[in-house]
DNA sequence: CTCTGATCATGT
DNA sequence: ACATGATCAGAG
């Protein structure tokens, strides 16, 4: 089929809503190679598209400056939707990166726009009764000077001869995610002798749910004043380094306190000054279709961490998966935390320390492939129904991420673990770790 | 002291 | 009513 214009394309393709994979499959493509990742598209492409089935890289709409792309969003529990994986792009050759300059023929920003096609995953369903429900246009022109950043950022890492610790966490949109077979496969990078894991370029999950729910967002995108969410939130808190918590929140507040300080003060000030977790998407575009978080935490005067880190309580359900599909991995893979860091001691507690600097942390594979071994013996002990087998801190040599209870009162965290899928318990990642990462 | 299980104030 | 981010506070 020939399009003459992107109008006649959507025109045409309007069609698409409401079909499942099995009307389209003409060629029974799913029953012919069921590994194929590529099916999908391959299967839209001839059944819908009516493309000969070539295996000619990308049969897209070249002419009109259009790629073709296929992919699945998951319904949350709360009701909102979410991509299902991040859209794996071209392998990264560690050689020819770092000769390259931003390019937009290498990646798939050679067009600037993508037809997304959008079919809802649901993991009781077999896969060629997954229901195309949504195509989108998305222009990405918009977002080419965070993902030019993101590539620069990817080159300087290869070229400083740090490609073994590449993290997806590095970049806002632009990843570079791991692929190979098994997570032992490595190969060479030019500025090293250290092995590096093979990683291909992607649009990252959180960037891809960002288009995604771009699709019901009425109000428009503001301007793109930062590149990255670090500048962003340094000139958000900037003013403030050196004052006291309590200080900080008095000028943010109007509200001074004095005794019977709230023990989430410093999460008080960081939501007012940067905004609440749920609010930040609104106030940078850059957070909508990145995974960042912001998280406090004092520090001595060593920049050595008082306390760990706790993230969100864990559910049963988080482990049904095996740790190379599961959500916590990809989450750890992709998530980037900013550390407003106050300095303080035992003398000087809560309230009275004073905002130090800001870090972020991101996770390196190595540190992945530790957390797996912690999300295993969760998985274990859930499995097993037996609460000896979590892991509880120094489970085991090199461990980075623990569990720890996470209630208030009268709750036995760890007797209770099987009442509910939502736990009272939560991961910590230790001191000692977070303190590497500085 | 440090470690680690327990608990709190707030937001939704 | 409860999840969250964070700190508390007793044990050792």
């Amino acid at each position: 089929m020939d399009f003459k214009t992107i109008d006649e394309l959507l025109k045409y393709t309007e069609n698409i809503k409401g079909k499942t994979f099995r009307e389209l499959d003409k060629d029974n493509l799913l029953e012919k190679n069921k590994k194929d990742k590529g099916n999908f598209g391959k299967i839209i492409e001839t059944g819908f598209y009516g493309y000969p089935n070539n295996n000619k890289a990308e049969a897209d709409f070249n002419d009109l400056g259009v790629e073709l792309k296929v992919s699945g969003y998951v319904k949350n529990k709360n009701g909102t939707i979410s991509a299902k994986e991040r859209l794996v792009l071209s392998k990264i050759d560690y050689n020819s990166i770092v000769n390259e300059e931003f390019n937009y023929s290498k990646l798939l920003f050679k067009n600037k726009k993508i037809l997304i096609i959008w079919y809802e995953y649901d993991k009781e369903k077999d896969m060629s009764d997954f229901v195309i429900t949504d195509y989108q246009l998305y222009d990405m022109s918009g977002d080419e000077i965070v993902i030019k950043n993101d590539f620069e950022i990817i080159k300087e890492k290869v070229l400083e001869g740090y490609a073994h610790l590449l993290s997806e966490g590095d970049t806002s949109y632009l990843g570079a995610c791991t692929k190979g077979a098994t997570s032992d496969d490595k190969t060479k990078q030019p500025f090293s002798n250290i092995p590096a894991k093979p990683r291909a370029f992607s649009l990252k999950n959180s960037y891809m749910t960002g288009i995604l729910r771009s699709l019901d967002l009425t109000f428009t995108v503001d301007k793109l004043e930062y590149k990255t969410i670090d500048e962003y939130v340094y000139a958000q808190v900037k003013k403030f380094i050196g004052k006291t918590q309590i200080d900080i929140y008095f000028a943010l507040s109007g509200i001074e306190y004095k005794n019977d300080i709230p023990k989430n003060l410093s999460k008080m000030i960081s939501d007012k000054a940067i905004g609440k977790d749920k609010e930040l998407p609104e106030k940078n575009d850059l957070f909508r279709k990145t995974n960042y978080i912001i998280k406090n935490l004092p520090v001595d005067n060593n920049d050595y961490p008082l306390e760990r880190m706790s993230f969100r309580n864990l559910t049963l359900s988080d482990f049904k998966d095996e740790w190379e599909a599961s959500w916590w991995k990809t989450y750890f893979e992709e998530v980037t935390i900013i550390v407003l860091c106050y300095e303080g001691s035992s003398k000087i507690k809560n309230g009275f320390r004073k905002l130090k600097d800001i870090k972020k942390i991101t996770f390196n594979s190595d540190d992945i492939d530790v957390f797996g071994r912690t999300y295993n013996m969760v998985k274990q002990a859930i499995d097993n129904k037996d609460i000896t087998k979590l892991p509880y801190p120094n489970s085991f040599s090199g461990q980075i991420l623990e569990v720890a209870p996470k209630g208030i009162k009268g709750d036995d965290a760890y007797l209770n673990l099987f009442k509910k899928d939502t736990t009272k318990v939560c991961f910590m990642i230790s001191k000692d770790f977070i303190f590497k990462k500085f």
